[in-house]
DNA sequence: GTCTATAGACGGATAGAC
DNA sequence: GTCTATCCGTCTATAGAC
Protein backbone atom coordinates (compact mmCIF):
# COMPACT_ATOMS: atom_id res chain seq x y z
CA UNK A 1 0.00 0.00 0.00
CA UNK A 2 0.93 3.72 -0.41
CA UNK A 3 0.77 6.85 1.22
CA UNK A 4 3.37 5.69 4.02
CA UNK A 5 4.72 9.41 4.03
CA UNK A 6 8.65 9.28 2.75
CA UNK A 7 10.05 6.28 1.31
CA UNK A 8 13.35 5.23 3.19
CA UNK A 9 16.53 7.37 1.89
CA UNK A 10 18.86 5.50 -0.18
CA UNK A 11 22.38 4.64 1.48
CA UNK A 12 24.41 6.80 -1.27
CA UNK A 13 23.98 9.32 -3.82
CA UNK A 14 24.83 6.67 -6.71
CA UNK A 15 22.05 4.32 -5.69
CA UNK A 16 19.41 6.66 -5.85
CA UNK A 17 20.27 7.50 -9.45
CA UNK A 18 20.54 3.98 -10.06
CA UNK A 19 17.03 3.96 -8.79
CA UNK A 20 16.02 6.88 -10.37
CA UNK A 21 16.86 5.43 -13.44
CA UNK A 22 15.44 1.98 -13.09
CA UNK A 23 11.97 3.65 -12.20
CA UNK A 24 12.09 5.40 -15.24
CA UNK A 25 12.53 2.60 -17.07
CA UNK A 26 10.03 0.56 -15.17
CA UNK A 27 7.36 3.61 -16.00
CA UNK A 28 7.84 3.24 -19.69
CA UNK A 29 7.30 -0.67 -19.35
CA UNK A 30 4.49 -0.75 -17.01
CA UNK A 31 2.75 1.69 -18.75
CA UNK A 32 2.58 0.02 -22.13
CA UNK A 33 2.04 -3.31 -20.92
CA UNK A 34 0.07 -3.23 -17.70
CA UNK A 35 1.79 -5.03 -14.74
CA UNK A 36 1.71 -9.18 -15.87
CA UNK A 37 2.88 -8.59 -19.00
CA UNK A 38 6.18 -6.04 -18.13
CA UNK A 39 9.09 -8.43 -17.20
CA UNK A 40 11.88 -7.62 -15.40
CA UNK A 41 13.86 -8.19 -18.26
CA UNK A 42 11.97 -5.61 -20.24
CA UNK A 43 12.62 -3.65 -17.58
CA UNK A 44 16.06 -4.27 -17.45
CA UNK A 45 17.05 -3.86 -21.14
CA UNK A 46 15.14 -0.42 -20.80
CA UNK A 47 17.55 0.80 -17.71
CA UNK A 48 20.74 -0.79 -19.59
CA UNK A 49 21.56 -3.00 -17.39
CA UNK A 50 21.09 -6.95 -16.37
CA UNK A 51 18.19 -8.36 -14.38
CA UNK A 52 20.21 -9.14 -11.64
CA UNK A 53 21.11 -6.21 -10.79
CA UNK A 54 18.02 -4.91 -11.55
CA UNK A 55 17.00 -7.30 -8.81
CA UNK A 56 20.10 -6.02 -6.13
CA UNK A 57 18.38 -2.51 -6.09
CA UNK A 58 14.91 -3.51 -5.76
CA UNK A 59 13.31 -6.47 -3.65
CA UNK A 60 10.98 -8.17 -5.91
CA UNK A 61 8.75 -6.81 -9.28
CA UNK A 62 6.19 -5.51 -6.73
CA UNK A 63 8.47 -3.14 -5.53
CA UNK A 64 9.82 -1.61 -8.71
CA UNK A 65 5.90 -1.22 -9.02
CA UNK A 66 5.22 0.70 -6.05
CA UNK A 67 7.96 2.75 -6.26
CA UNK A 68 7.10 3.59 -10.16
CA UNK A 69 3.16 4.77 -8.57
CA UNK A 70 4.50 6.65 -5.82
CA UNK A 71 6.93 8.42 -7.98
CA UNK A 72 4.32 9.24 -10.52
CA UNK A 73 1.99 9.86 -7.80
CA UNK A 74 3.80 13.04 -6.76
CA UNK A 75 4.10 15.04 -10.15
CA UNK A 76 0.63 13.69 -10.84
CA UNK A 77 -0.45 15.59 -7.82
CA UNK A 78 0.76 18.82 -8.19
CA UNK A 79 -1.63 20.38 -10.44
CA UNK A 80 -4.91 19.11 -8.63
CA UNK A 81 -4.74 21.59 -5.65
CA UNK A 82 -5.04 24.39 -7.62
CA UNK A 83 -8.08 25.81 -8.51
CA UNK A 84 -8.35 28.98 -6.39
CA UNK A 85 -11.23 30.16 -4.53
CA UNK A 86 -10.71 34.17 -5.33
CA UNK A 87 -10.68 33.89 -9.05
CA UNK A 88 -12.86 33.96 -11.61
CA UNK A 89 -14.41 30.48 -12.31
CA UNK A 90 -14.51 29.96 -15.75
CA UNK A 91 -10.82 30.88 -15.71
CA UNK A 92 -9.46 28.37 -12.91
CA UNK A 93 -11.41 26.23 -15.12
CA UNK A 94 -10.01 26.83 -17.79
CA UNK A 95 -6.51 26.73 -16.59
CA UNK A 96 -7.26 23.40 -14.51
CA UNK A 97 -8.54 21.80 -18.13
CA UNK A 98 -5.23 23.25 -19.68
CA UNK A 99 -3.06 22.24 -17.17
CA UNK A 100 -4.56 18.21 -16.90
CA UNK A 101 -4.44 18.13 -21.18
CA UNK A 102 -0.79 19.50 -21.23
CA UNK A 103 -0.12 16.44 -18.68
CA UNK A 104 -1.79 14.35 -21.05
CA UNK A 105 0.26 14.95 -24.05
CA UNK A 106 3.77 15.66 -21.83
CA UNK A 107 3.79 12.32 -19.72
CA UNK A 108 1.16 10.36 -21.37
CA UNK A 109 2.87 7.31 -19.79
CA UNK A 110 2.10 8.77 -16.29
CA UNK A 111 -1.69 8.62 -17.30
CA UNK A 112 -1.71 5.13 -18.61
CA UNK A 113 -0.12 3.37 -15.59
CA UNK A 114 -2.80 4.65 -13.41
CA UNK A 115 -5.72 3.88 -16.09
CA UNK A 116 -4.11 0.27 -15.86
CA UNK A 117 -3.80 0.35 -12.39
CA UNK A 118 -7.59 1.64 -11.75
CA UNK A 119 -8.56 -0.81 -14.70
CA UNK A 120 -7.14 -3.56 -12.60
CA UNK A 121 -9.20 -2.59 -9.62
CA UNK A 122 -6.53 -0.47 -7.99
CA UNK A 123 -5.01 -3.10 -5.95
CA UNK A 124 -1.75 -1.27 -5.23
CA UNK A 125 -3.54 2.44 -4.91
CA UNK A 126 -7.09 1.87 -3.61
CA UNK A 127 -5.71 3.35 -0.41
CA UNK A 128 -4.91 6.47 -1.94
CA UNK A 129 -8.12 6.62 -3.84
CA UNK A 130 -10.07 6.71 -1.08
CA UNK A 131 -7.72 8.89 1.26
CA UNK A 132 -5.54 11.59 -0.08
CA UNK A 133 -7.37 11.44 -3.34
CA UNK A 134 -11.22 12.01 -1.70
CA UNK A 135 -9.96 14.31 0.32
CA UNK A 136 -8.43 16.64 -2.42
CA UNK A 137 -11.68 16.28 -4.49
CA UNK A 138 -13.41 16.94 -1.45
CA UNK A 139 -11.57 19.77 -1.20
CA UNK A 140 -11.70 21.27 -4.88
CA UNK A 141 -15.67 20.28 -4.55
CA UNK A 142 -16.55 22.68 -1.83
CA UNK A 143 -14.59 25.52 -4.07
CA UNK A 144 -16.35 24.88 -6.99
CA UNK A 145 -20.32 24.67 -4.96
CA UNK A 146 -19.21 28.05 -3.06
CA UNK A 147 -18.98 29.43 -6.97
CA UNK A 148 -22.42 27.80 -7.51
CA UNK A 149 -23.60 29.40 -4.52
CA UNK A 150 -22.48 32.85 -5.67
CA UNK A 151 -23.73 32.34 -8.98
CA UNK A 152 -20.75 32.52 -10.62
CA UNK A 153 -21.13 29.41 -12.01
CA UNK A 154 -24.15 27.00 -13.99
CA UNK A 155 -25.29 24.72 -10.73
CA UNK A 156 -23.81 21.19 -11.55
CA UNK A 157 -22.25 18.45 -9.36
CA UNK A 158 -19.43 19.32 -8.63
CA UNK A 159 -17.55 15.76 -7.85
CA UNK A 160 -19.32 14.73 -11.37
CA UNK A 161 -17.75 17.89 -13.28
CA UNK A 162 -14.69 17.22 -11.47
CA UNK A 163 -14.67 13.21 -13.16
CA UNK A 164 -15.97 15.25 -16.30
CA UNK A 165 -12.90 17.05 -16.48
CA UNK A 166 -10.54 14.30 -15.77
CA UNK A 167 -12.07 12.26 -18.17
CA UNK A 168 -12.08 14.26 -21.29
CA UNK A 169 -8.23 14.74 -20.43
CA UNK A 170 -6.97 11.46 -19.87
CA UNK A 171 -8.73 10.45 -22.60
CA UNK A 172 -6.49 11.68 -25.36
CA UNK A 173 -3.33 9.96 -23.16
CA UNK A 174 -4.81 6.85 -22.55
CA UNK A 175 -6.97 5.80 -25.85
CA UNK A 176 -4.07 7.64 -28.17
CA UNK A 177 -4.13 4.65 -30.37
CA UNK A 178 -8.95 4.90 -30.95
CA UNK A 179 -7.78 8.69 -31.37
CA UNK A 180 -5.34 8.53 -34.01
CA UNK A 181 -7.09 5.94 -35.64
CA UNK A 182 -10.29 7.91 -35.64
CA UNK A 183 -8.44 11.73 -36.08
CA UNK A 184 -5.89 10.32 -38.87
CA UNK A 185 -1.88 10.83 -38.48
CA UNK A 186 -2.19 14.61 -37.26
CA UNK A 187 0.90 15.56 -35.53
CA UNK A 188 0.38 15.13 -32.14
CA UNK A 189 0.74 18.86 -31.11
CA UNK A 190 -1.92 20.05 -33.46
CA UNK A 191 -4.08 17.25 -32.10
CA UNK A 192 -4.36 18.16 -28.57
CA UNK A 193 -4.78 22.26 -29.95
CA UNK A 194 -8.11 20.91 -31.23
CA UNK A 195 -8.80 19.07 -28.25
CA UNK A 196 -8.32 22.14 -25.92
CA UNK A 197 -10.24 24.39 -28.17
CA UNK A 198 -12.73 22.08 -28.54
CA UNK A 199 -13.00 20.90 -24.49
CA UNK A 200 -13.11 24.85 -23.40
CA UNK A 201 -15.57 25.89 -25.76
CA UNK A 202 -18.11 23.42 -24.53
CA UNK A 203 -17.00 23.11 -21.10
CA UNK A 204 -16.63 27.02 -20.23
CA UNK A 205 -20.12 27.90 -22.45
CA UNK A 206 -21.77 24.92 -20.33
CA UNK A 207 -20.81 26.29 -16.92
CA UNK A 208 -21.42 29.79 -17.57
CA UNK A 209 -24.30 30.90 -15.27
CA UNK A 210 -27.60 30.91 -16.15
CA UNK A 211 -28.95 34.53 -16.78
CA UNK B 1 -7.57 -9.05 -36.76
CA UNK B 2 -11.18 -9.00 -36.85
CA UNK B 3 -13.70 -7.77 -38.86
CA UNK B 4 -13.43 -10.47 -41.55
CA UNK B 5 -17.08 -10.83 -42.03
CA UNK B 6 -19.25 -14.05 -40.45
CA UNK B 7 -17.32 -16.01 -38.20
CA UNK B 8 -16.97 -19.94 -39.46
CA UNK B 9 -20.04 -21.82 -38.28
CA UNK B 10 -20.49 -24.26 -35.25
CA UNK B 11 -21.19 -28.08 -36.32
CA UNK B 12 -24.63 -28.34 -33.57
CA UNK B 13 -26.15 -25.99 -31.78
CA UNK B 14 -24.74 -27.46 -28.78
CA UNK B 15 -21.84 -26.52 -29.69
CA UNK B 16 -22.72 -22.83 -30.01
CA UNK B 17 -24.26 -22.75 -27.07
CA UNK B 18 -20.79 -24.03 -25.53
CA UNK B 19 -18.79 -21.45 -27.30
CA UNK B 20 -21.24 -18.92 -26.60
CA UNK B 21 -20.62 -19.67 -22.62
CA UNK B 22 -17.14 -19.87 -22.89
CA UNK B 23 -17.33 -16.34 -24.69
CA UNK B 24 -19.62 -14.96 -21.52
CA UNK B 25 -17.22 -16.37 -19.01
CA UNK B 26 -14.25 -14.95 -20.78
CA UNK B 27 -15.30 -11.47 -21.25
CA UNK B 28 -15.64 -11.29 -17.83
CA UNK B 29 -12.09 -12.52 -16.71
CA UNK B 30 -10.21 -10.85 -19.58
CA UNK B 31 -11.88 -7.54 -18.88
CA UNK B 32 -11.17 -7.27 -15.10
CA UNK B 33 -7.80 -8.70 -15.47
CA UNK B 34 -6.56 -7.52 -19.07
CA UNK B 35 -4.68 -10.11 -21.89
CA UNK B 36 -1.92 -11.19 -19.97
CA UNK B 37 -3.44 -11.27 -16.28
CA UNK B 38 -6.32 -13.58 -17.58
CA UNK B 39 -5.83 -17.56 -17.65
CA UNK B 40 -7.28 -20.19 -19.19
CA UNK B 41 -7.74 -21.98 -15.59
CA UNK B 42 -10.18 -19.32 -14.42
CA UNK B 43 -11.63 -18.77 -17.58
CA UNK B 44 -13.06 -22.65 -17.41
CA UNK B 45 -13.35 -22.11 -13.94
CA UNK B 46 -16.25 -19.67 -14.81
CA UNK B 47 -17.52 -21.28 -17.25
CA UNK B 48 -17.40 -24.61 -15.32
CA UNK B 49 -15.27 -27.07 -17.22
CA UNK B 50 -12.40 -27.95 -17.36
CA UNK B 51 -9.28 -26.39 -18.92
CA UNK B 52 -8.46 -29.17 -21.31
CA UNK B 53 -12.84 -28.95 -22.30
CA UNK B 54 -11.88 -25.05 -23.00
CA UNK B 55 -8.91 -25.98 -25.34
CA UNK B 56 -11.44 -28.63 -26.83
CA UNK B 57 -13.71 -25.51 -28.68
CA UNK B 58 -10.61 -23.13 -29.08
CA UNK B 59 -7.60 -23.97 -30.54
CA UNK B 60 -6.09 -21.18 -28.15
CA UNK B 61 -5.78 -18.24 -25.86
CA UNK B 62 -5.95 -15.85 -28.71
CA UNK B 63 -8.61 -17.25 -30.24
CA UNK B 64 -10.65 -17.01 -26.86
CA UNK B 65 -9.81 -13.65 -27.03
CA UNK B 66 -10.66 -12.73 -30.53
CA UNK B 67 -14.11 -14.61 -30.26
CA UNK B 68 -14.69 -12.51 -27.08
CA UNK B 69 -14.01 -9.17 -28.67
CA UNK B 70 -16.06 -10.23 -31.71
CA UNK B 71 -18.88 -10.62 -29.99
CA UNK B 72 -18.82 -7.83 -28.20
CA UNK B 73 -18.04 -5.52 -30.97
CA UNK B 74 -21.20 -6.52 -32.42
CA UNK B 75 -22.83 -5.71 -29.25
CA UNK B 76 -21.35 -2.39 -28.91
CA UNK B 77 -21.85 -0.70 -32.37
CA UNK B 78 -25.47 -0.49 -32.54
CA UNK B 79 -26.16 2.81 -31.19
CA UNK B 80 -22.76 3.86 -32.80
CA UNK B 81 -25.03 5.07 -35.46
CA UNK B 82 -28.27 6.71 -34.63
CA UNK B 83 -28.32 10.21 -34.81
CA UNK B 84 -30.61 11.57 -36.95
CA UNK B 85 -29.73 14.02 -39.12
CA UNK B 86 -33.27 15.35 -39.48
CA UNK B 87 -34.04 15.60 -35.55
CA UNK B 88 -33.56 17.91 -33.37
CA UNK B 89 -29.32 18.71 -32.67
CA UNK B 90 -29.15 19.14 -29.03
CA UNK B 91 -32.08 16.10 -28.17
CA UNK B 92 -30.32 13.98 -30.84
CA UNK B 93 -27.05 14.49 -29.03
CA UNK B 94 -28.64 14.06 -25.28
CA UNK B 95 -30.32 10.38 -26.79
CA UNK B 96 -26.61 10.13 -27.54
CA UNK B 97 -25.68 10.80 -24.42
CA UNK B 98 -28.15 8.87 -22.31
CA UNK B 99 -27.40 5.71 -24.29
CA UNK B 100 -23.86 5.33 -23.87
CA UNK B 101 -24.13 6.03 -20.49
CA UNK B 102 -26.42 3.09 -19.75
CA UNK B 103 -24.16 0.91 -21.84
CA UNK B 104 -21.71 1.77 -19.33
CA UNK B 105 -23.77 0.86 -16.47
CA UNK B 106 -25.27 -2.06 -18.21
CA UNK B 107 -22.38 -3.31 -19.79
CA UNK B 108 -19.09 -2.42 -18.02
CA UNK B 109 -17.32 -5.57 -18.46
CA UNK B 110 -17.68 -4.63 -22.58
CA UNK B 111 -16.54 -1.07 -21.92
CA UNK B 112 -13.52 -2.63 -19.56
CA UNK B 113 -12.45 -5.35 -22.56
CA UNK B 114 -12.12 -2.52 -24.74
CA UNK B 115 -10.34 0.14 -22.29
CA UNK B 116 -7.90 -2.63 -21.73
CA UNK B 117 -7.27 -3.49 -25.69
CA UNK B 118 -6.76 -0.01 -26.65
CA UNK B 119 -4.13 0.69 -23.40
CA UNK B 120 -2.01 -2.40 -24.63
CA UNK B 121 -2.01 -0.58 -28.04
CA UNK B 122 -5.30 -2.26 -29.58
CA UNK B 123 -2.77 -5.18 -31.31
CA UNK B 124 -6.12 -7.25 -32.23
CA UNK B 125 -8.65 -4.38 -33.12
CA UNK B 126 -6.40 -2.02 -34.42
CA UNK B 127 -7.49 -2.25 -37.91
CA UNK B 128 -11.07 -2.39 -36.73
CA UNK B 129 -10.32 0.98 -35.42
CA UNK B 130 -8.92 2.64 -38.59
CA UNK B 131 -11.51 1.43 -40.85
CA UNK B 132 -15.54 0.47 -39.72
CA UNK B 133 -14.78 3.42 -36.66
CA UNK B 134 -13.60 5.89 -38.24
CA UNK B 135 -15.98 5.54 -41.01
CA UNK B 136 -18.73 5.49 -38.52
CA UNK B 137 -17.00 8.95 -36.90
CA UNK B 138 -16.80 10.65 -40.30
CA UNK B 139 -20.50 9.55 -41.31
CA UNK B 140 -21.79 11.18 -37.65
CA UNK B 141 -19.14 14.42 -38.05
CA UNK B 142 -20.68 14.71 -41.03
CA UNK B 143 -24.31 15.45 -39.55
CA UNK B 144 -23.00 17.27 -36.74
CA UNK B 145 -21.10 19.57 -39.19
CA UNK B 146 -24.02 19.78 -41.04
CA UNK B 147 -26.35 21.05 -38.07
CA UNK B 148 -23.47 23.63 -37.33
CA UNK B 149 -23.58 24.70 -40.81
CA UNK B 150 -27.20 25.21 -40.13
CA UNK B 151 -26.96 27.26 -37.25
CA UNK B 152 -28.48 24.49 -35.15
CA UNK B 153 -25.38 24.00 -32.83
CA UNK B 154 -22.56 25.58 -31.61
CA UNK B 155 -19.49 25.32 -33.86
CA UNK B 156 -17.03 22.80 -32.70
CA UNK B 157 -14.75 20.01 -34.31
CA UNK B 158 -17.24 17.62 -34.37
CA UNK B 159 -14.77 14.48 -33.93
CA UNK B 160 -13.37 16.10 -30.92
CA UNK B 161 -17.09 16.52 -29.63
CA UNK B 162 -17.78 12.24 -30.25
CA UNK B 163 -14.17 11.50 -28.32
CA UNK B 164 -15.35 13.78 -25.47
CA UNK B 165 -18.91 12.44 -25.32
CA UNK B 166 -16.76 8.98 -25.52
CA UNK B 167 -14.38 9.60 -22.81
CA UNK B 168 -17.51 10.85 -19.96
CA UNK B 169 -19.32 8.26 -20.82
CA UNK B 170 -17.31 5.52 -20.90
CA UNK B 171 -15.00 6.91 -17.83
CA UNK B 172 -18.00 5.79 -15.48
CA UNK B 173 -17.50 1.97 -16.46
CA UNK B 174 -13.72 2.31 -16.95
CA UNK B 175 -12.88 3.35 -13.77
CA UNK B 176 -15.14 2.37 -11.87
CA UNK B 177 -12.68 2.09 -8.38
CA UNK B 178 -11.90 5.58 -8.69
CA UNK B 179 -15.10 7.27 -9.31
CA UNK B 180 -16.70 4.79 -6.19
CA UNK B 181 -13.45 6.12 -3.75
CA UNK B 182 -14.06 9.68 -4.58
CA UNK B 183 -17.57 10.05 -4.50
CA UNK B 184 -18.49 6.92 -1.72
CA UNK B 185 -20.43 3.80 -2.11
CA UNK B 186 -23.84 5.69 -3.58
CA UNK B 187 -25.56 2.85 -4.94
CA UNK B 188 -24.64 2.70 -8.63
CA UNK B 189 -28.07 3.70 -10.26
CA UNK B 190 -27.88 7.01 -7.88
CA UNK B 191 -24.65 7.28 -9.08
CA UNK B 192 -25.53 6.96 -12.89
CA UNK B 193 -28.46 9.42 -12.51
CA UNK B 194 -26.49 12.54 -11.10
CA UNK B 195 -23.82 11.68 -13.77
CA UNK B 196 -26.33 11.86 -16.66
CA UNK B 197 -27.45 14.76 -15.12
CA UNK B 198 -24.36 16.65 -14.86
CA UNK B 199 -23.50 15.37 -18.32
CA UNK B 200 -26.46 16.70 -19.70
CA UNK B 201 -26.35 20.17 -18.53
CA UNK B 202 -22.96 20.69 -19.20
CA UNK B 203 -22.94 19.44 -23.14
CA UNK B 204 -26.43 20.34 -24.34
CA UNK B 205 -25.78 23.62 -22.97
CA UNK B 206 -22.18 24.09 -24.09
CA UNK B 207 -23.28 23.00 -27.32
CA UNK B 208 -26.83 25.46 -27.59
CA UNK B 209 -26.00 27.37 -30.52
CA UNK B 210 -24.76 30.97 -29.70
CA UNK B 211 -26.65 33.77 -30.16
C1' DG C 1 28.19 -4.33 -7.68
C1' DT C 2 27.44 -6.78 -11.78
C1' DC C 3 27.23 -10.64 -14.24
C1' DT C 4 26.02 -15.90 -15.82
C1' DA C 5 23.69 -19.81 -14.60
C1' DT C 6 19.95 -21.95 -12.73
C1' DA C 7 16.28 -23.15 -9.45
C1' DG C 8 11.34 -22.98 -8.89
C1' DA C 9 6.61 -21.52 -10.01
C1' DC C 10 3.20 -20.79 -13.33
C1' DG C 11 0.48 -20.95 -17.43
C1' DG C 12 -0.48 -22.57 -22.22
C1' DA C 13 -0.99 -26.47 -24.78
C1' DT C 14 -1.00 -31.73 -25.77
C1' DA C 15 -1.55 -36.89 -24.98
C1' DG C 16 -4.26 -40.36 -23.92
C1' DA C 17 -7.62 -42.81 -20.80
C1' DC C 18 -12.46 -43.16 -20.36
C1' DG D 1 -16.51 -34.75 -25.39
C1' DT D 2 -14.42 -34.39 -21.07
C1' DC D 3 -11.15 -35.36 -17.93
C1' DT D 4 -6.18 -36.16 -15.55
C1' DA D 5 -1.51 -36.08 -16.25
C1' DT D 6 2.22 -34.03 -18.31
C1' DC D 7 5.28 -31.39 -21.37
C1' DC D 8 7.39 -27.13 -22.42
C1' DG D 9 8.24 -22.37 -22.53
C1' DT D 10 8.48 -18.12 -19.84
C1' DC D 11 9.23 -15.43 -15.91
C1' DT D 12 10.58 -14.28 -11.04
C1' DA D 13 14.05 -14.77 -8.00
C1' DT D 14 18.49 -16.67 -6.08
C1' DA D 15 23.35 -18.59 -5.97
C1' DG D 16 27.78 -17.86 -6.77
C1' DA D 17 31.83 -16.47 -9.77
C1' DC D 18 34.39 -12.40 -10.74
Amino acid sequence: MLGHGGSEPRRTRIQAAKRASIVKAALEVFSEAGYSAATLERIAEAAGISKASLLYYFPGKEAVYVAVLEDTLAFWLEPLAALDPAGEPLEEIGRYVTTKLEMSRKRPAASRLFANEILAGAPAIGGFLKGPLKELVDKEAAVISGWIAEGRLAPVDPRHLIMMIWAVTQHYADFDPQVQAVLGREAAKRRFAAARETLLAVLLEGLRPRG
